[in-house]
DNA sequence: CTGAAAGCGCTAACAT
DNA sequence: ATGTTAGCGCTTTCAG
């Protein structure tokens, strides 16, 4: 592979010269430019990243922090995180933890600084002490999803408002007549999803509504599947269900295949995050959607600012971290959500007898 | 950060002596060892991975070319390469070309050889002249999932007999008694998956067996969908339908449920690969398994050797093209296919007159 | 067993 | 407008 000075003998000029036209920066002759753009032309020349990293002292890449690049969540936020990486010039490296905060340290001792210039983290149940040691060091960290505007992490985060998603997938419940409900929460070892619980029971408290029967889950179709199921044997009478993400909800609408019951019609099912297969499953899934493009879009932006700004390496102990909100979840309505039936029946009664006036 | 010279100062020795140590080259005396293992531990010394690469010539990466990490193949293929590759201390870089063969080329020219010391290629739609050229860069490619053991390409790779794919697939629906089949041709723009519908088509002629009606549709749970849609108004008296892929026979079994056919009752559906959604769905679908993980971890292990080997380098031209070839793909009886129902009904009468006699 | 020295390919001040 | 000069942090002969 031909270097920069290669190039430049071959153009008859100095690698400094070369570096200049090939990065816009000093002033160059047109006519020296064209020469050296010729003699990279005729020799194919590449820059080799891993000598600019050095020099720069800065590694085109980002890393990404995800629990499994196998939840279906994943995927769909890393293509877009990788869309908007490139925009500046980023690759990424991706990183599965596998829920392990070992694993996860790890990487971050590893590539942080040394060959990736900024890390983003996903709900990868990593170690935040090990987050606060690689800011330290003087590698931006961003969180991706943080769960709640209010409450701040100490990190430089992109935030969605997933109380709000509780509530719209709660009032929404609600709106259709929906008074006695169940709920599966899912990662609980992470106590990440309380948030979309809480204001899911906010929505209910507030219409007045006490009959909630809550279960734990994994956050996967089969663990949604058995939770399901479990609600529903407790409490047969549960006219609609709402799970803490998609996948769960997903489970719960087969455990209703299951059980006899058909959905929307003997029991809804309402999810948040709107994955593709939501859209894609049967009935298709009602579900709050979340902002997922544009969160990946923001972090990427403020991880890049972060970068920018040297934050971490400069005045540390003072700056006040960032946060950026996403705009706000929305109720995605599809078809596994009506009406109950006990009330419809109410509902064609009384028109029957509207008619007959 | 520290440094290794800063380190090598803390501990009374020169910087190669804490490299020879840290990468347990060359002989060093118990005691400086430890020195210097003390010195790293109290500083916090990280190796600054972009420098070593440069050093080394060799940076510690993989890129992974995928057409779009949001299918879900991908990711659980990906999750596997990961694996593979952190045991080799390589870290992963995720390219995803959106399936266009520019944008692909645009990587292998930025990272190939620069960032990255080896390229993994799944059926990322890539122009095959771009990778030679990497190739002959001197950045050895591997493609991840031929589907001809029986012809290989002109690159590395790890084949899968996808032919036989299809034709188990095939076998298993005439052994269930279907004569009349539809089949559903995914990614018909990359040609890639003819040789699972040649496999298919094999089958059903050794049977002897000629109803079989195709359609080529998008890799999707939508395009096959809409193909299974077509094929089924096309000719209603179907009772199974193959796809080359598992997320087009699961939109298959969608078109089922729309038009009122129950599946595998009415309509026997088959797909390929094995993806964790197969498991999922309702019914679970019945499949032909791919060794995902394992071709993984062949073509990890493939892309190590060569780099090892430094094929390419040298005597380029003469040298045999490597093939590895995974375990065979099987069958996997979930619960969306079964006897058709004409035969199973004649089977019923069979079965009565047996008990009268 | 350890040190000295050169250099990987590139960038970045500073000179000219 | 271009050339000079130092490195970036690490590895790697080759001496001692």
């Amino acid at each position: 592979m031909p270097t920069l000075s290669e190039v430049a003998r071959h153009a008859g000029v100095t690698p400094a010269t070369v570096s200049n036209v090939l990065r816009h920066r000093g002033r160059v002759g047109e006519t020296t430019r064209q020469r050296v753009l010729d003699a990279v032309e005729t020799l194919g020349y590449r820059p080799h990243l891993a000598a600019r990293a050095l020099a720069e002292g800065r590694a085109p890449t980002l890393a990404l922090m995800v629990s499994s690049i196998a939840n279906p969540f994943y995927p769909e936020f890393a293509l877009a995180v990788e869309r908007a990486a490139r925009t500046s010039g980023h690759f990424v490296i991706i990183c599965n933890t596998n829920e392990d905060p070992l694993t996860g340290r790890a990487y971050l001792d590893q590539i942080a600084g040394t060959l990736s210039e900024g890390v983003l983290v996903t709900n990868a149940n990593l170690d935040f002490a090990d987050l606060h040691t690689t800011e330290a060091r003087g590698t931006p960290v961003v969180l991706c999803m943080w769960e709640r505007p209010s409450e701040p992490p100490g990190l430089p985060c992109v935030a969605v408002d997933f109380r709000l998603a509780g509530e719209l997938a709660g009032t929404h419940l609600l709106e259709l007549g929906h008074r006695r409900m169940g709920a599966i929460v899912g990662s609980k070892a992470s106590g990440i999803h309380a948030t979309r619980y809480e204001g899911f029971v906010d929505a209910l408290r507030a219409a007045g509504v006490a009959k909630n029967r809550v279960r734990h889950a994994v956050d996967t179709i089969r663990g949604g599947y058995l939770a399901a199921r479990a609600l529903l044997e407790a409490d047969p009478q549960l006219t609609a269900i709402f799970a803490t993400n998609d996948l769960p909800a997903l489970g719960a609408m087969h455990a209703a295949a299951d059980l006899g019951l058909c959905v929307p019609d003997d029991l809804s099912v309402v999810g948040i995050t709107d994955i593709e297969l939501a859209r894609e499953s049967r009935p298709a899934l009602t579900t709050v959607a979340v902002p997922t493009v544009e969160a990946a879009g923001l972090a990427v932006d403020l991880l890049r600012e972060l970068i920018e700004s040297s934050y971490g390496q400069a005045g540390r102990g003072t700056k006040h971290v960032p946060m950026r909100i996403s705009s706000a979840p929305r109720l995605v309505v599809r078809a596994s959500t009506a009406v109950p039936r006990a009330r419809r029946k109410a509902a064609a009664n009384a028109g029957r007898t509207e008619n007959l006036e």
